[in-house]
DNA sequence: TTGTACGCGTTATCAA
DNA sequence: TTGATAACGCGTACAA
């Protein structure tokens, strides 16, 4: 069978391929009754050849590529790109009739100076997200600060063409949350190391704001640790004699291995210790819902998308920071 | 300043757009010095005027376009397109200069008959990686089974062209190491519900055939619970009269509740219950490392690449499954 | 409304 | 080696 693209088809019918085209794009305004008839019957050959319009062909001839690449980094735990916020970018995109090219950078890669990944060297999309990434190579930040393409740096505090949670809000809120609560010796703790991510100083910081507020003494902590041994650490921290009645956790990684270390102590969660976290989503690894500050990544991401295209069509404007709010998710543990 | 294209370098440095293509795509054999020099220039000139190959033109002239799409269910929970995962894939496909893009399938979108979604309706890549989706539409499986994209079923069982983890291995590997650890009364547990992935079965097959071959009495058994509740409900199950010594979990989502039911009714882990579960990696939500029968999704996603090219190269031909045993990793719960 | 002709940027062919 | 020229498949201005 002849190849399924549109002069075959228009070939095969015995009409231009402009008219073929036509029919296939929609763009028919005659509603004669032998022209619909006809159009119908293209339709159906089409269908029949399988025919499937050829988006680079497309991409060449409009000029545009009608995709979007991310970037992030490969390895776990840096760079948060979760299912919320991939979600969320791919349903604006859609939104938009464009598509997600994604591209992981490995540390390696990293720390090589002159490194740039293919999606840099080569024109491939018509934007870029470029999700938090702990140190960029020196290549790839020319690239992007000589607007060779539009990017807008998602999860990442910049002075413009970013989209991030609200972090600073985020520590508040839990932090206000407990207060209104009634407790009152609240601590904040980060169990492990991030590796320099902006939220780390701000939800600790917004923390200490709402502390302030109330008149309470702040007291926030970093217990250092692997990922192995968290949980044993952040026991040793409750056996100190200056235990908190609540704690406002970084993440879900500090609070759920401080609820399980709480456990193992005999103490009883929230009557003895009470936990809130923050995070994309309701930790529900326990098996319950822990209290969360979630942070709405998916709305990030679609407001990152929309941002993206608007950056595509007004190259080297500066956009404003957009922050996203987190919402406060009452959960089992406060 | 010129548009960055092939042509434009060449009639700045007055050759034909040939000899820039030459350079630099790095076919050029000449190792005269003038040649040498030339071409340096020419190479300095691409870079200077922000040069990248667009890959829609290439993959016009090409026929081919040098991009692999993968397709995975919207809602978390299903389909299991973790990290490991896409991090295997994508490495896999650096090594063949090719690329990704992604694409959700929202669960409404199932329901309809007729859907495609537009990586089906339309050509733009080379292969299609589909990962396990719940129940997939009539109109997606025929395009899929007319072959009219090359496919790779990525985490289903299927008689072909499919790549998986052997789940009942998992299954027996768990069961053996808390065999061999001295344990003896060991059920099998999965809270909630999944929604008919073949895994369920095949883990807890894996499981009573281990059983049995060490003379021991299966038990298996679902505990049905939401996800909020599902520490509550496991802490009933826990509260029964007839509680194991040992418990193999379905996953981390079963395991990880079970430890802290148990540590509330103040048990010990492992002395008084033992846990092993089975996961894409070693679970440390709680802070410390379970008991785990991990499995190799990254190297699943590696091979189901190496599967897709394969049947890129060769459509049409059948290719045998791909089975990825799972690893024990020793932790702090058996 | 329909068809012709050309452009998009790259790769590939074939003489020179 | 080099350069002219023709594909690749689709979009579109323009003429019929």
């Amino acid at each position: 069978m002849a190849d399924a693209i549109v002069e075959n088809i228009a070939s095969q019918m015995g009409v231009s391929a402009r008219t073929v085209q036509r029919i296939l794009s929609g763009e028919l305004k005659d509603k004669r009754p032998t022209i619909l008839e006809r159009a119908g019957r293209i339709r159906k050959l089409a269908a029949a050849m399988n025919y499937r319009p050829n988006m680079a062909a497309r991409a060449v001839a409009r000029g545009r590529f009608g995709c979007v690449s991310l970037i992030r980094p490969a390895s776990a735990g840096r760079g948060h790109y979760s299912r919320e916020l991939s979600n969320g970018i791919e349903e604006e995109l859609a939104l938009h009739d464009m598509y997600l090219t994604v591209h992981r950078l490995p540390d390696e890669q990293l720390q090589q100076p002159g490194f740039l990944p293919s999606v840099l060297r080569t024109a491939m999309s018509d934007g870029l997200l470029l999700n938090w990434v702990p140190a960029i190579s020196a290549a790839m930040r020319q690239v992007i600060e000589r607007e060779i393409i539009p990017t807008v740096w998602v999860n990442t505090k910049m002075p413009a063409d970013c989209a991030y949670p609200d972090d600073e809000q985020a520590g508040r809120l839990a932090t206000t949350h407990l207060i209104e609560r009634g407790y009152r010796r609240i601590a904040y703790v980060l169990a492990g190391d991030l590796g320099g991510h902006h939220s780390e100083a701000d939800r600790r910081q917004g923390y200490g704001a709402a502390m302030r507020e109330a008149g309470l003494a702040p007291r926030a902590e970093q217990v250092r640790c692997g990922t192995e041994d968290r949980c044993a650490a952040l026991r040793q921290w409750l056996e100190r004699s200056d235990r908190p009645e609540a704690v406002v956790t970084y993440s879900s990684a500090t609070g759920q291995p401080l609820m399980v270390a709480a456990l193992l102590l005999g103490l009883r969660v929230p009557q003895d210790l009470a936990i809130a976290t923050i995070e994309d989503r309701v930790p529900r690894d326990l098996g319950l819902a822990m209290t969360t500050v979630r942070l709405e990544v998916a709305e990030m991401g679609r407001q990152a998308v929309r941002m993206l295209i608007q950056k595509i069509k007004e190259p080297g404007k500066q956009l404003a920071p957009i922050i996203v709010p987190g919402v406060l998710e009452a959960g089992q543990t406060s």
